[in-house]
DNA sequence: GGCAGAATTCGCACTGAGTGCAACTTGGGG
DNA sequence: CCCCAAGTTGCACTCAGTGCGAATTCTGCC
């Protein structure tokens, strides 16, 4: 998502107003389409009720989103971890494994996921099978998002497979982590699960 | 999707007629189905063409598939080849590690994935956002087969964690070959795609 | 052969997502 | 104050998917 910043000939920016405005409205929508979300579901929500909790016609719903399950992926889901992600690869150390740097950088953003907030997301994401298939899609997205993260710090092209490899196998980890950590009552912390699969890992199948 | 015999009394199968019928339409309208979206495109094709192309009436359509989308991934895709894939992970012998057995499974599969039109049914999932979310979905469901199938061998509860890691990196290791395999005009074979990437993540990650 | 009951097919009407278009409103710059 | 562009809206339309009930086509049985 390029940011598009409304800079003109001087310097200062002219006017934040409008931008202000679009963004307060976008996240109004998002609020009321949330809300109704949790409290009825997702399927038995429609655009139209959504609209009409935020105040604006339903037309303008689709200028702001363009589908439905657009204001579930958007609330703060891949956009703001993909951004996290590559800032936490970016302080990490290029003299470390790669697979190293990207179990930091999970274990770095567990955090994100750590809320209840997340949580009520998740159950809402299971919920209906195109949402299910959009949230795995996510996933994958976040995989390549930190191969290309990985690629900055370390660009030697002949490095290219190792990096996708070591990439998929720690956004695996997170899968796996947050799977077992939803499904799981018990007060663990997401993080303290998260060291456990690697650690698991790293025994059985990294045999180091 | 279970086989539902149609067994009475006596012992011998009184009517295969009407099963055969309806498995010979439902082949027919997917044959309607891929021929339409190959021609002109997964979303320039409405279900009433196909309908029409099948030689029934558009309600009959979602008597025989729910979704539109159903089309593309009954074609052969989960479904096979996830029985394929338990098959061959019961063929695995359980003195070797759990990984090794899932890249045998993975290596005997790739046979699955290596025809024109299993490119083509590639091209036509990437042709549309809800279609790739649907496909990526399709293999993290393949993951968690491999996953259920090891613990038929090792049903040891104790190493579940360690299955569905070694599922995870085997299925990850397919998934990057495909995009490779797929992306490359040269004629590698996709098991020798396999069998480098197998052996880079070996040599990188495993550190063996 | 003919009949009762089922499985299958179909038409129809409806809901809801998403789009194109044209008109209308608003807010800021000159 | 006027102009222009951005933002907002209503309307009409296409298409996927569903519920329901009627019509058609088997299948087993007498």
């Amino acid at each position: 998502m390029p940011i598009d910043w409304n800079v003109r000939g001087g310097g200062d920016v002219v006017s934040a107003t409008r931008e202000d405005k679009k963004t307060a409205t976008r996240a109004r929508i998002a609020k009321a389409g949330l809300e109704l979300f949790v409290e009825r579901g997702y399927d038995a929500t429609t655009v139209d009720e959504i609209a009409e909790a935020a105040g604006i016609a339903r037309r303008t719903f689709f200028y702001y989103f363009k589908t439905k399950d657009e204001v579930l992926l958007a609330w703060h889901g891949a956009g703001a971890v993909s951004s996290g992600l590559v800032s936490a690869m970016l302080r990490q150390s290029t003299e470390q494994a790669p697979f190293d740097a990207g179990k930091a950088c999970i274990i770095d953003l567990a955090a994100r996921y750590e809320t209840e907030e997340s949580k009520a997301m998740d159950a809402l994401m299971r919920s209906s099978a195109s949402l299910r298939a959009r949230k795995d899609a996510t996933e994958v997205q976040l995989e390549s998002d930190m191969a290309d993260a990985m690629v900055m710090m370390w660009p030697d092209p002949a490095r290219r497979a190792e990096l996708r490899m070591a990439s998929m196998i720690a956004v695996g980890v997170l899968r796996l982590s947050l799977e077992e950590w939803r499904g799981d009552d018990s007060a663990n912390t997401l993080t303290a699960t998260l060291e456990r699969h690697f650690s698991d890992l790293e025994r059985h199948i990294l045999r180091t």
